[in-house]
DNA sequence: GACTATACGGAACCTGAGTTCCGTTTGTCA
DNA sequence: TGACAAACGGAACTCAGGTTCCGTATAGTC
């Protein structure tokens, strides 16, 4: 909802940053991704692309002229939702406690993954081939969250073992659970995986 | 790769419990449910039906003619799943170490997990319409879980307010995590799981 | 206001996957 | 061994969803 308003200049090639888009057109593929943020996140990125035309209130062909194909433009809504929890850990990553930035960071981003259904897919990858542009968006993710895991650590509020990869995982796998779980919501699953991240001794045998 | 050696009997209604299938009959759906057990097992369940008619050396129409849906063949190889994992719970249910047996089941499950890709699928039932029988399956298992649990929790090796549901949330989605983390297994993200399950007090805030 | 490159819409097309159909084969029983 | 119901195989059909094509509309420019 906010990389709408860019300029939007086209990118053909490394020299071709030609002339920039129709007014027209850059209305519409800013339609066409707002459209497409609110379907993935209420029915998940394998809802037909016609439907994201139709909400859009764009034929397929438009669609198609912006995104030349589904997965380019599940790939830009989903480096979008990436980015802006990069943003949010950044944000967090000079914070006071740094305790408190790391597990405030985590109840966000699970609370994120709940409200949209193609956060996690995002978060893990799931059988999604990102290319170039979008593994340093993921990087920048995997960074951002490993600053604030880092602080919590040296604060001694996390375990050491832990790696940035393997937070990304648990919350992705507790936003899954949790949505899972869903109807019987007796007890805060991100409660018991956040407890688990504190300890430090204990093995599970 | 148990319920293969059934008699085998073909139930079409309450009343017609008749003639035994005829002997290729029956030994070419066991073959087409190991097939799919290791296909299941090793692509996921969206693998076409072709594939694993063509692994069991059987047409699709002799797959058709025993399963009448692709659903149903999931169906008959999730539930045999499930019921291997209620006969696994059962089996530790009178353990002399509840802690240690309640434990050891997670573990056990998150290894199976790992090595059949579709036993997830089955465990948090993602997007599937299992009927009548096939629930009761599922209530098997939650139920075996709830014995190891409640008598986990007796001992004080487990908190309180954890559900047989949410153990069963937590265990799928940590499959996940770990099979989307397998690249990097700095660490053993079902013991981080177990500790914050074994731990009474903190929040996460 | 006319002209043209740009963009639009949506019908048509393509592909992959589930399912059906039917001629052929085979187990079973007398 | 012959008859026949049961089962088989796999080509063909169906349907859904992604992608292309092309005639039409229009923003931008002179």
């Amino acid at each position: 909802m906010d990389r709408a308003e860019k300029p939007e200049v086209r990118r053909d090639g490394p020299s071709a940053a030609a002339r920039p888009l129709r007014a027209d057109a850059q209305r519409n593929r800013a339609r066409i991704l707002e459209a497409a943020e609110n379907v993935f996140a209420v029915e998940g990125i394998e809802v037909p692309v016609d439907l994201i035309a139709e909400k859009a209130g764009v034929g397929v062909g438009t669609l198609y002229r912006h995104f030349p194909t589904k997965e380019k433009l599940c790939e830009a809504v989903l480096l979008d939702r990436l980015s802006a929890l990069t943003v949010d850990a950044q944000a967090l990553a000079h914070a006071d406690d740094p305790k408190a930035a790391f597990f405030d960071f985590l109840e966000h981003v699970v609370e994120e993954g709940a409200a949209k259904r193609d956060l996690m897919v995002a978060v893990m990858g799931a059988g999604l081939e990102f290319e170039e542009a979008a593994v340093a968006v993921k990087d920048g993710l995997r960074d951002a969250i490993g600053v604030l895991l880092e602080r919590a650590q040296a604060v001694g509020a996390v375990r050491s073992d832990v790696t940035p990869l393997a937070v990304l995982s648990l919350v992705g796998a507790t936003c899954q659970a949790t949505a899972h779980a869903g109807a019987a919501p007796t007890c805060d699953l991100l409660t018991i995986v956040c407890d688990g991240l504190r300890v430090q001794a204990g093995s599970s045998t």
